[in-house]
DNA sequence: AAATTTGGTTTATGTTATAAACTAGTTTAT
DNA sequence: ATAAACTAGTTTATAACATAAACCAAATTT
């Protein structure tokens, strides 16, 4: 009857970065950390998950000097995503 | 930008008991039990925290000599759903 | 009457989310 | 030039959460 949910994504701050990530392509993380008003240490930890996980790429450069953070959404995290979404609709729209 | 998510339906458990007590306005921990394929001790603790909250009334009865443990959802469940939805939307539909 | 099943609750444990503290370096003000 | 403050994160510690395992009381089955 209901199907899981990707424990990966059922957390408001992953599926913040998802849905961010899954609109725009390329995000940096300071983009995204001000986007989900989340705290970098929060943000850190969980793009790193979503990295192990396959679900995003991320790529370390500089701007200027300055050291840069960019997260990109993977065909797998794509796929993931709209696997999610249709998981959750079961529970949102009640027969 | 993305609203939050009101941590006590953001878990698939008690979100599945929510969904499933708006569209039958009360059922039975068994009945419930069966329809989450859930176990009765995870269960339990989570009816719980919905009941704490005020998202669904509990009541005790017996059916012939067995105990009976019935839940309705409330009102106040019943917007904290709709809110839960309305929030989550946002994240599902990425603009 | 002993064993099993039912309908749960309580407790213990592993997982998760989050904030706090830290690192490494840059920019700004003195 | 140096101290202070800021940027961009990472690591670590802690609190909250989800879940299963163990338990309980009573009913049913054998």
């Amino acid at each position: 009857m209901f199907k899981d949910l990707d424990p990966l994504l059922h957390s408001q701050l992953r599926l913040a970065v998802m849905s961010l990530l899954i609109s725009t392509e390329e995000a940096d993380f300071v983009f995204i950390r001000e986007k989900t008003a989340s705290t970098a240490g929060n943000l850190s930890v969980q793009i790193e998950k979503l990295h192990e996980a396959g679900y995003i790429s991320v790529k370390k450069s500089f701007k200027g000097k300055m050291p840069r953070t960019t997260c990109r959404i993977s065909p797998a995290g794509i796929s993931a995503f709209e696997k999610y979404v249709e998981a959750l609709s079961e529970y949102l729209q009640p027969k």
